[in-house]
DNA sequence: TTGAATGTTCTCTTTTTGTTCTCTATTATC
DNA sequence: GATAATAGAGAACAAAAAGAGAACATTCAA
């Protein structure tokens, strides 16, 4: 069982890694827990190794290594824990309980990349302009799907995707004020589906 | 993992051939970087190759190669880096390029949680039925902020927030279909602020 | 062909970091 | 009240890494 001590450890190791992409060295955990001593912290750190929270390469510098797998469904989890808190107990009419958001989703995997959307034809659908969405990297799409459509190799555009008979494809903007324009397929490669999109507002 | 010297001159390398056409020199790159000598630039770029981010022609000047989809697969990488696929020198219309997202905007302040959306009052916010939400838990907000907000202490709902005069408070749906409500300023509890959604599409 | 620019390989020094201690203050426990 | 346990500070040391820079090899363009 984790202390709050070295849950503040381990927090802190989380989301330096996920921000910084390297873990961080004894003095800036140190630094990011508030306290000033680096031995007390290589203390810290021995202890997490003992739970099997994490492992280190002996005398390298940002030697620290997450063992990911350690924590599912532990509240330790570098996920967005959820709720509770709104609902206490009151009926609740735009909202619902959910478990946890695993950030993983949106990450980590070598087929996906991501791209920052501008204009507006996937508006209708809840895709604004700015927003990011992950894209999947794949050249085959099923109707419905939103996809990343190369048109003549050179336009790269965001819409969603629709199979029609004769070897057209149509590509449908959500957008009231947009139409959708059919293509020969041999004029569209797909690039990728979109998988998830998200938004920040700050 | 990357080191922050290795991210820095990762970094410098990635933009550096966005913005000219081709690869830096050593000196380019240790001046991108703030430092004076390139025998010390050789070295990040020998351990950027080990890890397979960037492969370099031998004694060729400007010889280093980007391998991006590599950069893309680290384990537990700051952002979601883009690029390079899509864009592949062609202009792109309704897409654009972007470095990084931090998706550390979206866990781990003790201060936020998630909530699962229900309904359409914020559908022409690009807040759509099932999508997420990220919420900062605090009791203020200015106008134009996306709140959560109680009602008479029982009712939990998504609103779009403006303080009207004579202490009334106006909380406006995003969804053409529904009407703005003004309460007394005593019946409205802010439970938090909209920080981030995402959504998604599997 | 030639020479400046560049890549490559070294060695050396300084700084930073991990590690192990001991010591003190505070808190909990008997 | 005595004792033990714990959090933290900080010193001391070895190892690792960062960086400077010299020396040499190779490229490439004039």
């Amino acid at each position: 069982m984790l202390n709050p001590s070295e849950t503040k450890t381990l927090k802190f190791i989380q989301k330096y890694c996920i921000e910084k992409g390297c873990s961080p060295t004894l003095t800036e955990i140190a630094d990011g827990i508030g306290i000033k001593s680096r031995g007390v912290v290589h203390r810290y750190i021995k202890s997490l190794e003992s739970q099997k929270l994490l492992s280190v390469a002996s005398n390298r510098k940002r030697g620290i290594c997450l063992n990911l797998e350690a924590y599912e469904n532990q509240s330790i989890a570098p996920i967005i824990p959820l709720l509770g808190r709104i609902a206490a107990g009151q009926p609740i009419e735009a909202i619902e309980d959910r478990h946890e958001i695993n950030l993983a989703d949106f990450i980590m995997d070598p087929d996906r990349f991501a791209l920052q959307v501008t204009g507006e034809s996937m508006m209708d659908a809840g895709i604004l302009d700015g927003d990011t969405v992950i894209i999947k990297h794949q050249n085959t799409a099923n109707n419905g799907d939103i996809i990343v459509a190369l048109i003549d190799g050179l336009e790269a555009t965001l819409k969603r995707f629709k199979r029609l008979p004769k070897g057209m494809i149509l590509l449908i903007p959500e957008n009231k004020s947009m139409e959708a324009i059919a293509y020969e397929a041999e004029r569209i490669q797909i690039q990728g589906v979109v998988v998830g999109q998200l938004r920040s507002y700050q």
